[in-house]
RNA sequence: GGAGAGGUACCGAAGCGGUCAUAACGGGGCGGUCUUGAAAACCGUUAGGGUGUGAGCCCACGUGGGUUCGAAUCCCACCCUCUCCGCCA
């Protein structure tokens, strides 16, 4: 959410920068409006607020002098009518007001490169080669199937389409990425590990971005009306939702696996096969709050985090930087992290680095303290998926393919695997 | 899911229709006085939101409604906590 301060004091500025992401103003000045009106209201029922409450607390001491209250209380009667109308006007116009922000996407940073979508990213590194096969490549959904690993069959039988069985050897190696994950996240990184509810309330979902707008994305709970999470970075940036931390705390690193429920809406004919797009993937996932200063800093070294799992596990991927017409809603800054998937003969994104600035912060309230002023102020929010589980798997089957079918076991998965050096 | 009790500041807790939210009382934290040092005692302080240039004003007693001139207090709904029962990995 957008601080209307700022809309108000900075309208230009702020304007110019949502006009970047190339789908309008996003009603701003609808809002800037909106706002004026509820300022003018306020004024005056707060007048009159501060005239009830005054004559309010004249009340019990004439009473008790045994003065006539009648007139006065005809006077308050009307007076209570009028704030009464006015409170109902106010409520209207911030019911509004706040509907209208809530749909308004973060500001994006700067210095974003301009462009419409993903072909419009600017590549920022690529690290590894990809490599040249003497045979021909499968895809890995030929290669999990032929190894009995990974069942897609089956899975349709039992729920439906985009969901997937892992077996054997397959459920493993997603284990095993699982934990691998979080250790290097846990024990190199500096992360504090949480495991959250998969399921959460409508509040979380709000409060960091998916709801209002996004509601049709999620899988929904009509009875206890909760939500499937998406990603981690809900039950984990909304820990601390409506917290004041204290500034000693910051920053605060978490990391967290969960599994990811996605309706995919509007993707139907897109990557059909395999893994790539599912309605549950398991993730692995880092959510950041740190003080504002630093946040860009912070959004460097989230991205390094996550790049260093595909460096140990020896895949090829590269960073792309999004343009302006691919930023997400509530992001201000965002890198994607491809790796290189033979079947695709391209880079697929496998992880989404963003920082949120103060607009998650804002909509969720998380606030810190700072030591020295004492003053309160948002948290800036990042996160990033380290990594995406089921895209990993991918593109360790494609990537350490053997030409009779089997799969290298990469290096550091070994030790999950008793040693075992090899899928067959 | 059923029955009961309860949600007030950092914590415990009083208040049960007006002069009680600048929130009694007790405790904790921080700063100070005193002291060789500490304890004790005493003093001070413990900074949510909106609006306004500002003095200020308004809102905030779990959340949202309602009754009333006036609600922490009465009524309704929901959320949460505790005790007992039921169910259950």
């Amino acid at each position: 959410m957008l601080d209307l301060k700022r809309i108000r004091s900075e309208y230009d500025t702020v304007e110019a920068l949502l006009k970047l992401r190339g789908k309008g103003d996003y009603g701003l000045p609808l809002i800037k409006e909106k706002d004026e009106e509820r300022r003018v209201l306020i004024g005056e029922v707060e007048d009159l607020k501060s005239r009830q409450n005054k004559m309010s607390k004249e009340i019990p001491m004439k009473k008790k002098a045994g003065e006539n209250t009648d007139a006065l209380f005809a006077e308050m009667k009307e007076l209570s009518d009028t704030i009464k109308e006015l409170d109902a006007k106010v409520k209207v116009v911030e019911e509004a007001l706040n509907e209208m922000i809530m749909e308004v996407p973060n500001t994006l940073k700067a210095d974003t490169p301009i462009g419409d979508d993903d072909h419009d990213n600017p590549v920022i590194r690529v690290v590894g080669t990809p490599r040249k096969f003497d045979f021909e490549a499968k895809a890995h959904w030929d290669i999990g199937v032929t190894l009995d690993i990974l069942d897609f069959e089956r899975a349709t039988k039992i729920t439906g389409t985009r969901f997937t069985v892992l077996k054997g050897m397959g459920a493993k190696l997603e284990r095993a990425l699982i934990n691998f994950m979080l250790d290097l996240h846990i024990d190199e990184h500096g992360y504090t590990e949480i495991l959250p509810p998969f399921m959460v309330n409508r509040d979380s979902m709000t409060g960091t971005g998916q709801l209002p707008k996004f509601e049709d994305d999620m899988f929904h709970i009509p009875s206890k009306d909760f939500f499937l999470v998406p990603t981690a970075e809900v039950p984990v940036t909304n820990l601390y939702r409506g917290e004041i931390l204290e500034e000693v705390a910051l920053p605060i690193n978490h990391t967290a696996y969960t599994p990811c429920f996605r309706k995919e809406a509007g993707s139907a004919g897109r990557d059909t096969r395999g893994v790539i797009r599912q309605h549950q993937f398991n993730k692995v996932e880092m959510v950041k709050f740190v003080k504002p200063e630093g946040s860009y800093d912070e959004l460097e070294k989230l991205t390094n985090n996550a790049e260093e799992v595909l460096k140990r596990l020896e895949l090829p991927y590269r960073v792309v930087r999004l343009c302006s017409g691919d930023v997400g809603f509530s992001s201000a800054m965002t890198y994607d992290i491809e790796v290189w998937l033979p079947s695709y003969e391209a880079y697929k994104e496998i992880s989404s680095c963003s920082n949120f600035e103060d607009f998650q912060a804002r909509r969720a309230g998380i606030r810190y303290r700072d030591a020295e002023t004492k003053k309160v102020n948002f948290v800036h929010t990042l996160n990033g998926s380290g990594l995406a589980v089921g895209r990993t798997v991918a593109a360790i089957l494609e990537n350490y393919q053997n030409e009779d079918g089997s799969v290298e076991i990469p290096k550091v998965l070994q030790p999950y695997f008793g040693g075992k050096t090899v899928i067959k």
